[in-house]
RNA sequence: GGGCCUCUAGCUCAAUGGCAGAGCAGUUGACUCUUAAUCAACCGGUUCGGGGUUCGAAUCCCCGGGGGCUCACCA
């Protein structure tokens, strides 16, 4: 009887018979082994037959969800999953007596605990004979089909515990970025960083060209923004005398959504005192090369459009003057104007915005023409100061900065510069992007006097990094689209309304006396609420 | 925000202007080595919402909503 509703009501009453027996959600559980410890440990044992007698048979007790089910009358295999693999389960009436036709009362969905001793069947599978089992947690709701699974896009992302239990991919992703992130902290422990914590809620949001998103302090009375970066208090720890330090961290910009794009994501920032961006273009590439190892055993990566991208051998160097050049022509040193650059850009093809200073032209241009060109892991090198308000000139000319970006499949993985600690530079530099505002760029660095204060006190030299979690997850994992990436990316909207659980369920402590056996044909008359 | 595509049973999908269907899931029955178990019967719909055109709309048109891709935006 399945509109879902019935579907729901049906399993509602398994569970109220189940109360009767047991209660279906106990807290204790038993379990000797993982599904997978209890393969290996039979097959350690030599696959010992439990209805030989010249041998023990290997006994356990397992749990998990159950995923399939099969009945034959007076014998049942049923699979269940936990979080090492899957298990065959084969009930026999002739063990379990009348146990067995509490079969009856379970669901796809539900969670079990089962104790046997395991054999291998006919066709081959280690199987579980279960001699005691009960229910320890009750499904309501159907799940998705076992077969096709979940692919609805909208479901696998809002209801993203359906798209984990129904598709296999969904789980390895998860399971690849935890070793990502896992990898990353080992490689930074091992190179003697100290990881850190910074505020989120700060007053102005800086160290970043981004929108913040704006919430309210209610007894401070005062605005206060969530973070677009982590740079501005690292920076501060170097000031404070911790040498090497790094943040995983979530930040949030108040931008559109893309493939590439999601209003809070996790950034990584370190900072090395007495290091240059020469010294972090090694180490960035170390820790990727590092990453892609321990997670996923290689460094040619296999990208959802066949694409193969490969970390062990690119990595070319390359200048941002350079590769302007070289890819469209442009030397931008040559265009000094900003309505010079600006006539380059609309004669390449490149829409220029309402406001735009030189630099956001210039900047287009290259994230237009340039950086969708690096398919491989490739560094820019030498940025124009006009665009990196945060990073130290190079000695020989001040209109470039010690900096570089690493691209791969056409976008940003990684920003690193050699650290301005000069408080005075520093300083005119941010003054220099305010005039921006008011010229209506409204996405700049703004100055923030408490770091500036902190500049002043004396900034060891330093090379900071900046890595997008995300897009190296992205990377790694071969996921053309970030929402892949994330467990619960950002979506408008809300669910869908849901079908309501059928409001008469008993609370399991109210005993409720017998006779409610709702027959189909009253349930299909009743159409309350 | 623009363009293109999309939304049908709990899930996966058919039906292109003419009675809204199938598989899985579910219920009942048969079945003690199955594994997408099998066989039989049954149950299941606000076709995303609203409006319109038409004798007749899941289908065509308009408005709105969700989602995907893409462009713009976005270091």
């Amino acid at each position: 009887m399945p509109t879902e509703a019935e579907l729901i009501t049906l399993r509602s009453e398994k569970r109220d018979q189940l109360l009767r027996k047991a209660d279906p959600y106990p807290s204790r559980v038993e379990r000797t082994h993982t599904t997978a410890e209890a393969i290996a440990a039979f097959q350690a044992a030599g696959e010992p037959d439990p209805d030989e007698t010249t041998s023990d048979p290997i006994t356990v007790t397992v749990v998990g969800r159950v995923i399939r089910q099969r009945v034959m009358g007076k014998a049942a295999f049923l699979d269940i999953r936990d979080g090492s693999g899957k298990l065959q389960l084969h009930y026999r009436r002739d063990v379990l007596g009348d146990t067995f036709d509490d079969l009856k009362l379970i669901d796809l969905g539900d969670f079990l605990e089962t104790s046997g001793m395991l054999f291998r069947t006919r066709t081959g599978e280690v199987t579980l004979t279960v001699v005691s089992w009960r229910v320890i947690s009750k499904s309501l709701r159907p799940l998705p089909e076992k077969w096709h699974g979940l692919s609805d896009v909208e479901l696998r992302y809002r209801q993203r515990y359906l798209d984990l239990i129904a598709n296999e991919r969904s789980r390895e992703i998860a399971v690849t970025r935890t070793k990502i992130l896992r990898a990353i902290r080992e490689f930074y422990y091992q190179h003697d960083f100290l990881e850190v914590e910074t505020p989120v809620l700060q007053t102005e949001a800086g160290g970043a060209a981004a929108r913040p998103f704006e919430t309210h302090h209610n007894a401070l009375n005062r605005d206060l923004a969530l973070r677009i970066s982590l740079e501005l208090h690292l920076k501060r720890l170097l000031v404070g005398g911790l040498e090497r330090v790094f943040e995983i961290g979530r930040v949030f910009r108040n931008e559109g959504i893309s493939t590439h794009h999601n209003p809070e994501f996790t950034l990584l920032e370190s900072y090395e005192s007495y290091a240059d961006y020469e010294d972090v273009a090694l180490m960035v590439r170390d820790l990727i090369q590092y990453v892609a190892r321990e997670t996923i055993g290689t460094l040619q990566i296999v990208q959802s459009d066949g694409t193969v991208v490969d970390l062990e051998n690119g990595w070319e160097r390359t200048t941002y003057r350079e590769a302007l050049l070289k890819e469209t022509g442009i030397d931008y040193v040559e265009h000094p104007q900003r309505e010079d650059i600006i006539a380059v850009s609309k004669a390449h093809g490149v829409p220029v915005p309402d406001g735009a200073s030189w630099a956001s032209v210039l900047d287009n241009l290259m994230s237009n023409l340039v950086e969708p060109t690096f398919v491989q892991p490739t560094f820019i090198f030498d940025y124009p100061t006009a665009l990196s308000p945060l990073a130290k000139r190079k000695d020989d000319d001040a209109e470039i900065v010690e900096r570089f970006e690493l691209f791969v499949l056409g976008y940003e993985v990684a920003n690193a510069y050699s650290e301005l600690n000069d408080p005075i530079d520093q300083r005119e530099r941010m003054q220099e992007q305010a005039k921006k505002v008011a010229s209506g760029d409204e996405e700049v660095e703004i100055a923030d006097e408490d770091f500036l204060l902190a500049l002043e006190h004396g900034m060891p030299p330093a090379g900071g990094l900046g890595v997008g979690i995300d897009r190296l997850v992205q990377l790694i994992t071969g996921e053309p689209s970030i929402r892949e990436v994330l467990l619960f990316p950002a979506m408008r909207g809300q669910l869908n309304e849901t079908t309501p659980l059928p409001s008469d369920r008993t609370p399991p402590n109210s005993t409720n006396d017998a006779d409610k056996t709702v027959s189909p044909s009253v349930l299909n008359e009743g159409d309350e609420d």
